[in-house]
Parts: C-alpha cells; sequence; structure tokens
DNA sequence: CTGTTAGCGCGTTCAT
DNA sequence: ATGAACGCGCTAACAG
C-alpha cells in the first residue's frame, strides 16, 4: 500500500492529494493493533500509580496534564493505568504484551519492587521521584532538599527560632518512601545550618491526626511559633489544633505548607503561604526522559531535580515577640 | 498454535500442562497487538474525561478503582485518557482505530458534542451521567432528585425552614451541566414539598467565592438556619463566612454537603454531615452496563440511578429558637 | 479433543 | 517516486 504517505518517503504532491482524498471519501482510520504489529511499538506510554494514590488528588491532575500534552506532541498516547501495590508483575507485563512501550512510575519507594522488576525485564521506564540505588535508572523529582531549606529559611529570615515540621506518615516512612525520608533529613539539616530548634513529627494524613499531632508538639515545646507541613490532609487538623488553643496564625504561629498548591492553600482562612508542587515541570521532564530512553536519544542532562517556588499567602510572618 | 488453550474451547489436562510449561520456560508473553488484530478487540475500555476535570477528585479516585477492578474481572483494561473539551473527535477514534472497546465517558453535559460523535460513529459508550436525551444511549449516574429530597428532608426534620442551596458554577449551569441543573431542580421541588423557605445560589469553585456567596445570602436572608452544598471547594467558603459572623456549627446554623465524601467532610471542625458520593457503585455499573454493550448482553435492567447516603457528622442539628 | 491454516491491517523491504 | 510482496504474532475456522 502506498501508506508510505504517512511520513516515511518522499511523496508526489498529487499523490498525496489523491489519497488524502480517498481518505476522507472512505473515512479511512488506521488499525491501531495492526501498526502496532507490524511496527512493533505501540505508541503508548503507561503512567502506572497505586490504586486511589490518596485519591489522584490535584498534583496528579497537574502532572498527568502535562505528562499527556508532551506525549502527544511525540505522537505518543498517555494512559493512565491503576494497580495496587503487589502487582508488580502486571506492570512489567504491559510493556512485554506490547500494551505500551514505556512506563513511568509514581510514588516511588526507596526500595520498590515495581522496579525491580521493571529492570529485571530490561522494561524502559521512567521514575517520578526515585528509589535508593539510582544507576541506570531514569528519573525526575521533586527537589526535598532544595525545599526544605528554602522553607526554613524563610521562616528563619521572620525570626522564628523553634520550628516544628509535621511529615507524611510513619508508615510511609518505615516503608522507605523517598519524599519523607528526604524533607525529613533536609529539614534537620537546615535547621542545623540556621541555629534553629527543631521538631520533627510523623502524621498520618488526616486532619485528626494532624491535630493531634499538633497538639502534641505545643504540649512539649510551647515556644513553637512555625509549622513546616508536608501532608495536605494533616494541615487541616494543624490549623484547628491551633485555633482550639487560641493561637492567631500568622501573629502568634506561623504555618508553610511545603509540595501542595496555592488552590489547596486557599482552602484556609486566612490562606496558606505554601510551597507549589511543580507538577507541570515533573510532568513534561518525566515524558521527556521516557521518550529519550524509548527513541535512544541521549539521554539530554536536563535538570532532573525540580524545585517548589514559595507561594506568598497570609499564614507566615514575623516571628512573635517573647 | 495450540493457544485455543487459553480459555476457548475444551482441552486436555495433560496437553495443558505440557503448554503450561513451555510457557513458563521461554518466558512467554502473548503479544497484546498481534491479539488484538487477530480478534479485532483490543481489550480495553477508556475512561475518557475532560482534562484536570479538577484534578481527578477524591471521587475519581474511588470511581476509577472500582471501574478499573470490574473490568479487569472481565477480562479488561481500564485506562484513563484525559481529553480537552473540544477534542470530541479524538474520543471516537480512539475506538475506531481500536485503541479501545468502548468508552466511558464522564462529566457529560446535557447536550454534549462528545457523545454526538459516538453516537454518530455507532462507537459503543456509557455515560457517567446522563445528557437530555436518553433513548439508545447507556448510562449510569447518581440519583440527584432522590438525593436533594434526602437532604431537605433531613433538615426539615431537624426543624429548619429556611434553606439555602450553594450549587456548582453559574457556568456548568449554563452549559447544561447535568447535576448542576438537576440538583437545583430537585432542591427547589423538595423545598416546595416540605413547604420551606428556598434559597438557591451558584458559586465558583473556590473558599472565596463560597465566602462571599455565603455572606450574600446571610444579608438577605438572615433567617437562614441551613446551608445544603454541593460544591467542594467553596464549602470551605461557606463555613469561613459562618465563622466570620459568629455563626456556629451546627447551634446556630447547619450545614449539609452532598455528593461529596466522610473524609473531605472530616476536614473541617466540626467535621460535616455529607451525603456521600457513591463512586464506587458506578464505576462497577458503568462498566457492567458498558460490557453489556460490547458484549451483545441483554443490558440487564440493574439501577443506573444511584443514591447518595447520608453520613451522619456533626454539622446539622435542630433549627435554633428565634 | 487436537493439529493445521488463513487472514487480521499495517510497516517494511525489494523491485521497478 | 511508486507498486508489490512479505510477515509481525496471534485468533478462529476448518479438518482430523
Amino acid at each position: 500500500m502506498s501508506y508510505a504517505l504517512s511520513g516515511a518517503r518522499p511523496i508526489g504532491t498529487e499523490t498525496r492529494a489523491r489519497v488524502m482524498a480517498a481518505i476522507k471519501e472512505l473515512g479511512f482510520e488506521r488499525n491501531a493493533a495492526a501498526r502496532s504489529l507490524a511496527a512493533r511499538r505501540s505508541h503508548v506510554l503507561a503512567l502506572v500509580l497505586p490504586t486511589v494514590a490518596g485519591g489522584l488528588s490535584g498534583t496528579l491532575g497537574e502532572f498527568a496534564q502535562a505528562a499527556s500534552q508532551t506525549a502527544r506532541d511525540a505522537g505518543y498516547h498517555l494512559v493512565i493505568w491503576p494497580f495496587d501495590r503487589e502487582e508488580h508483575a502486571e506492570v512489567r507485563d504491559l510493556v512485554r504484551q506490547g500494551q505500551a512501550d514505556g512506563v513511568l512510575v509514581m510514588e516511588v519507594s526507596l526500595h520498590d519492587e515495581r522496579i525491580d522488576a521493571l529492570l529485571a525485564s530490561q522494561v524502559p521506564f521512567t521514575m517520578i521521584g526515585r528509589t535508593a540505588e539510582l544507576d541506570g535508572r531514569s528519573w525526575v523529582d521533586i527537589d526535598f532538599e532544595r525545599t526544605l531549606t528554602d522553607a526554613v529559611d524563610h521562616l528563619a529570615d521572620l525570626g522564628h527560632t523553634t520550628i516544628a515540621f509535621v511529615n507524611h506518615s510513619q508508615h510511609s516512612l518505615d516503608t522507605g518512601y523517598g519524599p519523607t525520608v528526604r524533607a525529613r533529613d533536609a529539614f534537620h539539616a537546615a535547621a542545623v545550618a540556621r541555629g534553629i530548634h527543631a521538631t520533627d513529627v510523623t502524621s498520618d494524613e488526616s486532619p485528626l491526626a494532624g491535630r493531634l499531632t499538633t497538639s502534641a508538639i505545643l504540649d512539649e515545646r510551647p515556644e513553637t511559633t512555625a509549622f513546616v507541613t508536608m501532608n495536605e490532609t494533616a494541615t487541616f487538623g494543624v490549623t484547628q489544633a491551633l485555633r482550639d488553643r487560641r493561637l492567631r496564625v500568622p501573629d502568634d504561629v506561623s504555618v508553610l505548607a511545603v509540595v501542595t498548591s496555592p488552590e489547596v492553600g486557599a482552602m484556609y482562612h486566612p490562606p496558606l503561604t505554601t510551597m507549589r508542587a511543580p507538577g507541570h515541570e515533573l510532568g513534561r521532564r518525566s515524558v521527556e526522559e521516557l521518550l529519550a530512553a524509548l527513541e535512544g536519544t541521549a539521554p539530554r542532562e536536563a535538570p532532573r531535580l525540580v524545585t517548589c517556588a514559595l507561594s506568598p499567602g497570609a499564614s507566615t510572618g514575623p516571628a512573635p515577640r517573647r
């Protein structure tokens, strides 16, 4: 068939016109299965994530949109494929069966069996996040070190000397979830660098847990004047606990929510100062990485670490006089 | 090849064993493209939704999980396919090109061009929600009539006589978004039935909009003692406005959030009484509908309308004495 | 119950 | 610059 028309070799202008006309008239559509079979390539990228990863939150939406767009511009479809955590094999088989050409893996932990399976089968993939071991792996991630450093600096510059950090759950820490581990370490390092009295705690992803946690911190360290939170759900509890104690934000206590969005910050009163999760950038970059791996292009040395920018709200202010 | 083994016809126990052994040893995987080509069926169901439909919210997660599971049990993959609103043709072409066998369409409006395109091309689909016209269309939806009736009844039973309803945006009403239209109408009908003084307003999907809207209602109708909200984001503003005016929940004013989840309700203080969006049920039912259409099975007459159950919180109570 | 065979609709290579 | 032929790896239909 004259189907090389679809871009493969030089074509006569007139011939092309004839073909295009025929295509219109017959309402012709290229068959994806036949193309995939012949070309040995599905032109599908799979975005796999744990089932209901906190319910496909706002950040995911932004990420997926950017990734989707980038993929489309390159002639690929991005499809979101939810899997339970235990289904390592299924993730790998998506590619081995030719359903997808490559995989974007979200919510990776420091030791992630899905990644082991992918590596063992030589399946092309890019991680959103990082395993502990990195060589030979393609990834993009939030720069937690930089983000937490900036967060601590912001508060230290405002005169705060005792800062608490409300992290993700203990479970996520125990299972080696990268963001939890990295953020904790970075917070500590930044606090030491600025001579800050630091408290860090984990909290389950619920407002109630955040409230209890915050309450406990205030009991133990009443001199705490600032909270950095990296737990969207628990943050609701943090502000509740402050309200319970008649502590005003930001006059008595400052709250800085990191790796979230101003939109979420706007749900509070006053609106939270946030450090925005760079979902868009991560989405674009991760697809670029994966495509480079797929097409054998040299994995261009672009930044793999993306930072969260400070988005001023009304929840951080100068430390109160004592 | 003896591949009918994979379920198509009776097989000798021993033959089966031999084949299975060979499969293990060679690490064999069936090729999806070849299967699709030969069988003229991709075994993929596409869940299409507008790009960043409010950021793939919590309800979507629940829906997707259930749909995904149901599809898998039937030997299908459910893949989430984000599209911009304007890309009607692309949605249709997914199936025409054989990328997917059928489509689940989310966020359908009363007059939805995507649906028109699907109908014109005879593509199998099921709507999550309903167009105005329904015949020959497969759908499942939330029972807004019932939900709003239950909501009004709940509050009326508590003695409230003036109730305000905070709906989705004016834009969604203007563009004929089913839930917005149906909920408004149902609220009115229910209020009339119970002799309630009803106010209904639309609000943009932001806390600020919810706050201003609520404030305006309280100015105009200070006798309002209860709010029904169907706008997750704006509801944050509703409670802020009440707090601004020193109105206590539920002593002075009751708040009932419908078509949301107790988890979201828990982000409030006190926790909101909610009517839970039946994401799980909708996900399961919608895939069942679509599969019935695909496999030519008689579209079994199961309920297409699913109701939201009341989940008690602490934000509704008896109407205050005047 | 089991072995064999003919396409499915494209990409690709080989002629022209 | 174009047409023709082959085969991607399977399913389904047909013999045995």
